[in-house]
DNA sequence: GCTCCATTGAC
DNA sequence: TCAATGGAG
């Protein structure tokens, strides 16, 4: 084959590349293309902040092929329709791509393989994103596994190993260069301000995700066990929305991470490291569970809560809308929308505290925390989201038991001892002395009673117990 | 079928 | 202490 297109959608990098791979295997030219088609993806086409990400991951991805000779073509429209006008034009024999794992991608990626070889056009695709693929593991009994500890110890015997494709300093375009849309046509950066911060806090693209990863196998990972729980400071990875979008991907993570511990064992380096690489795991545990279970984006994985008694939307929509704004009186909660809202991201630690006082003090559906987190955060993803919420809803897999209902003032205190994260978010409050800075109705009064709500959510579950 | 372990907590 | 549950053995 002389031709082949190489079709990006969420591996935007040339590094650990093995579609780009397959295809110089089987080509000498090559049409790299992205295809905007957000309404391929169903409910999730990508919300606010992540269009803002892809934006500028793309124009990364395009000044890397651009310095190697081989300029990104950019399409709108119907994939299969957009990918088979592009064989047309330039000839091209085949089509490879990188796999995702979302129900809506799957069916779309399946019935545009089988198109593709239908036109005699070779198709294959490849694993970026995942260091497991979702089928490769199963449980004694051969049932998809529902409990993360068990998971990632039978995924320990799989992990990859070996050396990465090296990203190829050259490549031959097009024999003529086909039509392609400028970025900006795409129209993913947001009208308003709204992400004014984004610049100053992230840098999307290969290049931000390397060095991320390097500051962080270099310094942060040290204390990472110490103080990931703290939302004051900067101690996790950052990663996660590179990581979304392929602009790296686990197996250069875990391969850098591998090369840390290798410089110096005997340090702390061992724990701390393996304490990441297990964050790293319930990635792929999320993507297990979203390949295995396809409805648990919108439906609870256990049926019985299917009968959960969580509020009517005409009696939750003030108390919602005041969560979204952070203006629920819980100055945790509100710091932490606040932090969302501003910069795209909001610290693990404080995402657990917030969908817990969503679903369990406010009685409103995890779904609606779900789709809010959707459109706000850049790191916005089926997998890693669907799991977060279900598992603070107590309704998913792994999930911690109902009971547990988090207190927001004591996670507050022991993870914010200082009140940092608080005045940094609130600074209307930051005169006020570090133990009522924790307190609901320290800044406005707060809209539930904490102890009376936690009772209220226990009597719901205890409804609903044996169903 | 049974025991044991683990499970980002609160009272 | 409370308490539910999956998974391994």
């Amino acid at each position: 084959m002389n031709t082949a297109i190489l079709w990006f959608r969420r591996d935007l990098r040339l590094a650990d590349n093995p579609a780009l791979h397959l295809a110089l295997r089987e080509a000498e030219r090559l049409i790299p293309v992205f295809i905007w088609s957000p309404e391929e993806e169903g409910e999730w086409a990508p919300g606010g902040a992540s269009r803002w990400w892809l934006h500028h991951s793309l124009a990364d991805l395009a000044g890397e092929l651009a310095k190697r000779g081989c300029p990104l073509v950019i399409r709108r429209g119907d994939s299969l329709a957009e990918l088979r006008r592009l064989a047309r034009e330039t000839g091209a024999g085949g089509v490879f791509w990188n796999r995702l794992y979302e129900p809506a991608a799957i069916a779309r990626d399946t019935r545009i393989k089988e198109a593709l070889r239908e036109d005699g056009l070779e198709a294959q695709s490849a694993n970026s994103a995942l260091l497991i693929e979702p089928w490769q593991i199963r449980t004694g009994g051969g049932d998809p596994y529902r409990v993360f500890t068990p998971y990632w110890k039978a995924a320990q015997a799989l992990l990859p190993a070996g050396r990465l494709e090296p990203v190829p300093a050259a490549l031959v375009p097009a024999a003529e260069p086909p039509q392609s849309l400028p970025l900006e046509a795409l129209e993913l950066l947001p009208r308003i301000a709204w992400a004014a911060a984004f610049p100053g806090r992230w840098q999307p693209g290969a290049g931000g995700a390397r060095q991320r990863l390097e500051r962080f196998a270099e310094d942060v990972v040290l204390d990472y066990s110490a103080r990931r729980d703290q939302p004051a400071q900067d101690a996790t990875s950052g990663l996660s929305p590179h990581l979304h979008f392929g602009d790296i991907g686990p197996r250069q993570v875990l391969m850098r991470m591998q090369r840390a511990l290798a410089e110096d064992r005997g340090s702390g380096r061992i724990a701390t490291t393996d304490h990441f690489l297990r964050e790293i795991g319930w990635r792929e545990f999320a993507h297990h569970l979203l390949f295995h279970f396809p409805r648990t984006p919108t439906e609870p994985l256990y049926d019985k809560f299917a009968a959960f008694p969580w509020r009517k939307p005409k009696d939750y929509a003030a108390d919602l809308a005041a969560w979204q704004r952070g203006r629920t009186g819980v100055p945790i909660v509100d710091a932490g929308m606040r932090e969302l809202w501003t910069t795209g991201i909001m610290h693990n630690r404080v995402r657990m505290i917030v969908a817990s006082f969503l679903t369990k003090n406010l009685l409103i559906p995890w779904q609606e925390g779900a789709k809010w987190f959707w459109d706000t955060l850049v790191d916005a993803d089926l997998a890693n989201n669907t799991l977060g919420w279900q598992w603070t809803a107590g309704c998913g897999a792994d999930a911690a038991p109902y009971f547990r209902v988090f207190n927001p003032v004591l996670q507050s205190q022991k993870f914010d001892p200082q009140g940092e994260y608080l005045r940094r978010w609130l600074p209307e409050l930051a005169a006020l002395p570090t133990d009522r800075l924790h307190m609901p109705g320290a800044q406005r009064p707060a809209i539930v009673d904490l102890a009376e709500t936690r009772q209220r959510a226990l009597d719901a579950y205890a409804r609903i117990k044996g169903a």
